[in-house]
Parts: C-alpha cells; structure tokens; sequence
DNA sequence: CCATACCTACCGATCGTTCGGTCACCAGTC
DNA sequence: GACTGGTGACCGAACGATCGGTAGGTATGG
C-alpha cells in the first residue's frame, strides 16, 4: 500500500479533502482541466457542488494545490531517496522505477504536473515550473556524472533528459489503457530500453 | 513551403475553412479541447461565432474533421513514402525524421491525434483509433523485420513501439516552449536516442 | 454550544448553437 | 448597362444549458 500524494491538506487530517484532489486529479488527467467541471468532480466524490467548496477555495486554486502536493511526493519519495545511491548509473534505474510506480501507483496527481501546467496563473506556474525544474536538474547531473564516468554515449544531455521524462510521464499515460496489470513487466522495459540509449555498450 | 495538412476540405477551394481548422488544432493542443471555446477559435481567425459556423457544423465534428485530415496527412506524408524504403533502420529513421518534421511544421493538427481522441463520440473515437493503429502497426512491422535480420536488441516489440512514438509527440510538445530554432539538431539527437535503444551495438 | 461537513437554492457569466438578416459578388436577361 | 435573382461568407442578437461560485440553512459529533 503506497503513501498517498495527499496524505498532508492544509492541517490535521482531513481524509475527505484528500479524495477530492485525488478524484479531481484522476479527472483533469482523462479530460483536461477545462473539460473537467466542479460539477463532475463533485458527483465523482459523492458531494454537490456547494459541498464541494468547503474543501476547496476555487478550481484554479484546487489545481495549484494538486500540483504542489505532487511535487512535495516527487521530492519525498523519488528524489530524496534516490540522492542517497552513489553510483549513477543504479540512481537513474532507481529513479525511473520509482517515478513510474509512483505515477501509477497514486492516483494520477503526478501526471497534471506535466499535462496541466498552463492553466496556472502566471505566478503559480512559474513556481511549478521551477520545482519541477529541480527534478530535471537532478537526471542531467546524473548523466553528467555517467559522461564524466565515461560510460554515457556521446549525445545531448538536455535532450537526453527530456526523453527520459518524457517516457516515464508517457508510460503512466499508457498503462490504463493499452498494457493493464503488467507493470512489472513495463517498468523493466522502460527502464532497459532508456538504459540502452544512454549508455555506452558493455565492450 | 511544406503542404498543409489541410489542403482539401470538402471540396474546391474553402481556403478559410482550413484557416479555421488550423487555428482550432493549434488552441486545442495548447488549451484542450474542453479549454478551448468557439469564441476563441472565432477570434483568433477573426470572426465572430455565428460566422464560424458556416465553416464547421458543431464543436466535437470539428476535431474529428481536424483528426481525420491530420490521419490522412500522416498517411500521405510520412507512411506512403517511408514504406518504399527496402532497409528496415533507414525506414524506421526517415519514419521518425519526417513524423517529427510534419508535427513541427504543419501548425499542430497533427498533435490532436494523440492528446484529444477521447473528447470524440465513441464510434469516431474508433475510428481514428483504428487509423492511427496502422501507423503503429507500421512501426512494429519494421521492427520484426530488424528483429528477423538480427540487428534488434532483445526487446518488448510492442512496448518499443509506444516509446517510439511517445518520444516523437514529445519532441513537438517541447519544441515551441524550450527549445525553439534548434529543429534539426532536435531531430538528429532524437533518432540517434532512439535507434540507440533499439539497435545492437555495432561490434 | 459551536465548529465541521454538508445541503438546497440561487447568481451572473459563459458556453455551444441557432436564427434572421446583411453585403459583396456572380450569372443571366432585357 | 441597368435590373433581377441567387449564392457564399459573414454578423448581431438571442436561445437554453451549463459553468464557477455564493448565501444561508441544517444535521452531527465533541
């Protein structure tokens, strides 16, 4: 059972507020924000509308937090424990694997850091943007250090690194679709088809 | 000057209707398509509502008539000419080189295909669903044929294929934000990645 | 007794869509 | 060359529905 993106609102422990982000998340990813109303997120938890604003402030603001939540569980649960592995070419396997099992795991609060974006006031998506940022700087060292290692083939490593994001965010897009209950499986896939293409071949 | 993927609407010569159709796939692919209002679609080619509507008959025919040209652009521009090419890997990477070019340089009809197919009526949905799986099958072809001539890497055929066009549509989503005027380079570094993946090392 | 969690009822704005009408431009006819 | 009729392209105004959001009330648990 993993640890819910949302396990922390605001303060103590509204458990029910936690579901509204989590069913307005799943909804925003299948529909986009503008196509998902509060009236279908509302039905989607069992509440009426006017219920639904004693949880929340507004739909812009109900997205900021969404997004901020899932950056906070980025952080908590990919990045920080993948700090920890020295060896770079483990800490990328580490951190595509639990990328992917976390996007497929929770809900799919992580996906609208990708998708959704724009809809963000100007201020609040720059915030994004810029955490977001931090997790991107975090692949390119690690390929840094693997060029420096010797062991990366010759490419670009900001182009490198949005290929890798890229096919983690698109495996989490594909999965309750095309390829139900095989995670393992596709976790693996991924993470050896990203290997080969970064990494020099074993001599 | 590259064909538009609008060329042909219905019959003779409705160039506005294409301008129309141009700017609605460029809106939706930035705001969605619940996110993106007539209005809008009217403004930005000047116009107002009631106008628009001598060009197109209702908001959710308009993206199946814009997904239906983009489908068979794809078909005219990238898969009738690439299937003439005898070598498996040079297929696959004039495949790639193209689809990106067509994606990057034909506004952005062609990117609806992938990020909007569910806001259709189910029995379009199908539709489309079915062409673009040719597309696929295309791709997953090529690769059995490098797989029977030995030069595939051991790989999940079918999971391969998702990465490859996965990485293909990311490319056009970041080129108009992060990495404007680099469109070649973007391209060369693309097909290297992904052919690095694929392939077995040279020995 | 009071905060929490939710409701019914409603607001103004905006949505997709339609209707009736206008204007430029074309034929054909006298 | 003026007159008529038709047509394609568009607009102003309005339709009902739905949107995001609010006011005020109620039931419940501590």
């Amino acid at each position: 059972m993993p640890v819910s993106v949302f396990q922390s609102a605001p303060k103590g422990a509204p458990a029910r507020t936690a579901d509204v982000y989590r069913a307005a998340a799943a909804l925003m990813v299948e529909k986009g924000f503008g196509g998902t109303s509060i009236g279908d997120i509302a039905q989607a938890v069992g509440m009426t509308k006017a219920g639904l604003y004693h949880h929340i402030s507004g739909k812009q603001d109900m997205l900021y937090q969404i997004m901020k939540h899932a950056v906070d569980a980025l952080e908590r649960i990919v990045c920080t424990p993948v700090r920890l592995i020295d060896d770079p070419e483990e800490r990328l396997r580490q951190l595509m694997r639990l990328h992917i099992q976390a996007l497929i795991g929770h809900g799919l609060a992580f996906a609208t850091i990708w998708s959704e974006v724009n809809h963000l006031v100007p201020a609040h998506r720059e915030e994004i943007r810029g955490r977001v940022g931090e997790h991107l700087e975090l692949i390119r060292e690690t390929l840094r250090e693997l060029s420096e290692n010797g062991r990366l083939r010759s490419l670009d490593v900001n182009i490198a690194t949005m290929h890798i994001v890229n096919a983690i965010t698109g495996v989490s897009r594909w999965k309750f679709q095309d390829f139900a209950s095989e995670e393992e499986h596709l976790i693996q896939e991924t993470v050896a088809y990203t290997m080969a293409a970064l990494l020099k071949p074993a001599p």
